[in-house]
DNA sequence: TAATTGCGTAAGTGATTGCTTACAAATATA
DNA sequence: TATATTTGTAAGCAATCACTTACGCAATTA
């Protein structure tokens, strides 16, 4: 059973689900009613995040509120951003090629 | 057949592909001389990362090479980098937490 | 021209995914 | 105490995934 951070967010529901609760905590419930789906096939995607530290669970009577563990997406990001200083190299050397087709014309 | 590039660097072969043709232009043989798979399942692994427009394929001759098309990295980036405010905050909070903490001992 | 090299693709397979319905447990409310 | 609410989980199922082996084709080399 994988169970890592980019295999979590790679589904387009859970990116959803980390949308809805990066703003406001709620519970499952709370969450199942923002999509067409069973709220079953919901409780089992958050279990999928919390599984990979995404998602922490906080127990309040019947209640489950999700919240979000940024540090776990700043994992994403740096896997990104090792790649940054490439894509913005490309961006200077476009820029440039630019500016020089401005002054030629 | 859902190819968006989430899905693409969910799986780590693909993530250690990318790492390979980043920093240097490899064909499809050099870059199954690093795993320990079959070249036809690199093949398609290649092709995922191309129908997502991640990795383009430039031929010479009988060499097929794979350039990283970084802009889809920024794709990514850009998603995970909406989030960002909110774990600055948080260890914002956690700098204050622990200053507060170190004044009391 | 014949052999080699670099590659895509088809078919097959077992594992995993993303859902469903059905049920049970625990907490809250009447 | 009986009922309603919030939830987890099991079983089942079709679709997809990540591989394999087997093959063919085009470009190069001998």
């Amino acid at each position: 059973m994988r169970r890592d951070v980019f295999q979590a967010i790679a589904d387009p529901t859970r990116r959803e689900i980390i949308g809805l609760i990066a703003h406001k905590t709620l519970n499952l419930n709370e969450i199942a009613e923002n999509f067409e789906m069973s709220r079953p096939a919901i409780s089992q995607h958050i279990k999928i995040l919390t599984e990979c530290g995404l998602v922490e669970i906080t127990q309040q009577g019947r209640n489950r509120y999700c919240n979000i563990q940024f540090q776990k997406l700043a994992e994403i990001s740096k896997w990104v951003e090792q790649y940054r200083i490439f894509w913005t190299n490309k961006l200077d050397a476009l820029e440039i090629h630019l500016s020089k087709e401005t002054k030629s014309t």
